[in-house]
DNA sequence: CGACCTTGGTTAAGCCGCTTTACTAACAAA
DNA sequence: TTTGTTAGTAAAGCGGCTTAACCAAGGTCG
């Protein structure tokens, strides 16, 4: 027989043994390439025809096609030449027009208070909004996030490609909230729903997945990684080998309500030694209050161990190559952060845990309206 | 602007926040087509060309030309009409010829005797062997794999796909072994030089990770699952939403290393309390010397909570369908595992564990041989 | 200085792979 | 027997990439 090669067709499970593929035809061959191009411009800067197809291994035939669709479409501008090449015809520089377009981000991750900002492609924040929530919550809060996202829709000064929400609770890739209590949110085809409303693409994720997706583009964090956020309550991403980790019932990355602790303090859930009793910034305050810097770190330092103690699995199961940690950088960044990298060093065995760093998101406050805007170009542009 | 679609391009990190896409051809549409259609007579049995159009989404048109290139090339055949059917014209049913072509399958799993099998593309075993390693390491060990296959291939009664092996060790996507001590393997392109040596595909993956590949592809797992081989010392195969899980240095799995208690055992790695001092066949047999049964279960569901403690974040992290254990039944299958389930359900919250069981692989023995299989249908053939 | 070389980019022709449309084949129901 | 329904094939067409051949615009070198 012949010994031809199959794909590695992209594969979903679904229910019990079924394993559905979807077709591919000759226009998603293009779809792909072009995505490959957007995002060598992205991540590369502006390149000429020649090296992009010496980047994508296409012919430059094609990729002068492309690139010409892409200059019609507004998305791609032509720069001049490029000065003081070598020998041969001085070649035109192309890039993207990452300020002819923007995107709309809001972050739902906070209780109290909605966020919300207007960025270019680059994720460069063009204008912030903040909104007071008080307390809304079910169909109320929905309109209220579709109030305020209109009013960023309209600051906008460029057409927008989409928006891209971060909200805590279990969401599914259609951007349907499943389950998000503190929200009063159960089943709700939240990214549908806007979409309509608005006229434009709407992308909804959780709001640790998100924050991990923001690290990973704009933060240049590997693509086997775990990001830890840290907020009212300890939500995760995961991502491993360059794609988010969903999980069977969409719920991976829920990190916080892991027992850690066999006889610990009571949790909103209902247990009792939860990772989010003792990992979370009321927590890590309440842990601190009142204490001098040194008593101060120690107790920091216990509350890094548990964490490390309990990655250390994780890092082991999945091979990372970073834990990043996001929230407030005082209670963070210092003792916690130092004990959970030495607990998980110590308890991972070297081949595992070479070259790993257990580091501080880079993205700060910005993480998840960042990681908002990444959902938008990986969905409209394929850009991650 | 247009609000084109791009692709969920696959991507791969490369060093530091470079992401490289492949090219796609016309020609890659037509291998990812015609390995759906083979996945889906692999899964689903005969089928008439006009429900694989259906099954698919291609047109019929489309499916029979791929269906009459297969049967060119002898993998598929005509079964005959099916008979019974409703209004309009009787469909003739295509099947796959499972048994027109064979596998040979290696199991090194173990450090004393090597085993290997002849078998059909359904996982049949037609032929099978063992081989005494005899303390054998280093090339010295290659070349008794070689020649062990060797047999193996001239027992081959149907022509032969390719040649699948599972080994310990850190295994790199190519089959080439970066560090097996116990074989004193280190960075030796086991699949490159056997593929060179017998002028066939040969296909090398880490033992664990090829169990958990057979049990997803022969034993109905689920796509979001871990399997924890239990032999002479312990190791892990993970798959998040349906593909392997790889990791930065290629460790993904590594779990017996993970520390679990604080003044454990030493370990032979160096360290104390590794899971492996006491999850592994050896260390559970002395665990339950001498002690009548309810003595032995009582050590065994200790050994199976600890297995649960340390589960419970990567279950939750990825919020896992299925654990499997893979070893010996009569020390797995009862207390240690009831224990382990009981505490990953016990040290998670509801939505990552609702659902969630922790079972017996069903593939016994043969899981690394069948996976080993499942390495070469993928690869040569595209199903899994 | 002009011929030649090198590199960037475009045009034309061709192949591959899918779709739509239109056809034939084979059966059941009326 | 006619009609309707479903399976499968044939022909034409379109999208998308490649190769081959070309022009453009600069260096290098005799």
């Amino acid at each position: 027989m012949s010994a031809t090669t199959g794909t590695g067709a992209t594969r979903r499970a679904l229910g019990f043994g079924l394993r559905a593929t979807a077709k591919v035809l000759p226009e998603h061959t293009r779809a792909h390439n072009r995505a490959m191009v957007l995002q060598h411009l992205f991540h590369a800067g502006p390149t000429s025809r020649a090296d992009l197809a010496r980047a994508t291994s296409l012919t430059r035939v094609t990729i002068s096609d492309l690139v010409s669709v892409l200059i019609a479409e507004g998305l791609v501008e032509e720069l001049g030449v490029q000065r003081g090449g070598g020998v041969g015809k001085p070649a035109m520089l192309v890039g993207m027009r990452t300020h002819a377009f923007q995107i709309v981000a809001v972050d739902l991750s906070d209780d109290t208070v909605m966020r919300g900002a207007v960025l270019t492609l680059t994720g460069e924040a063009v204008e912030r909004r903040c909104l007071e929530v008080d307390d809304r919550t079910g169909d109320e809060l929905v309109d209220l996030v579709e109030e305020f996202t209109r009013g960023l829709l309209d600051a906008a000064t460029q057409p927008v490609v989409g928006v891209g929400i971060g909200s805590p609770g279990v969401i599914d890739v259609d951007g349907r909230v499943l389950e998000a209590p503190n929200r009063r949110w159960t089943d709700l085809p939240l990214a549908a729903l806007l979409s309509e409303r608005l006229d434009l693409p709407v992308h909804v994720a959780n709001d640790a997945d998100v924050a991990a997706l923001g690290e990973y583009t704009f933060g240049g964090a590997e693509g086997s990684m775990l990001l830890v956020a840290v907020g009212q309550g300890v939500g995760a991403g995961v991502m491993v080998d360059g794609a988010r980790v969903h999980g069977v019932r969409h719920a991976a990355g829920e990190l916080g309500h892991v027992t850690v602790a066999d006889d610990g303090l009571p949790c909103a859930c209902g247990r009792r030694g939860c990772l989010e009793t003792l990992l979370s910034a009321p927590a890590l305050r309440r842990a601190v209050a009142g204490l001098d810097t040194e008593a101060a770190d120690v107790a920091l330092a216990a509350v890094g161990r548990t964490l490390g103690v309990t990655l250390a699995p994780v890092v082991s199961a999945l091979n990372l190559g970073e834990v990043l940690l996001s929230g407030p950088a005082d209670l963070l960044d210092g003792a916690l952060r130092e004990a959970a990298e030495a607990a998980v060093v110590e308890r991972t065995m070297p081949a595992v845990h070479t070259g790993l760093r257990v580091r501080m998101a880079t993205l700060d406050e910005d993480v998840v309206l960042s990681g908002a805007a990444v959902l938008v170009l990986a969905a409209q542009l394929g850009i991650s």
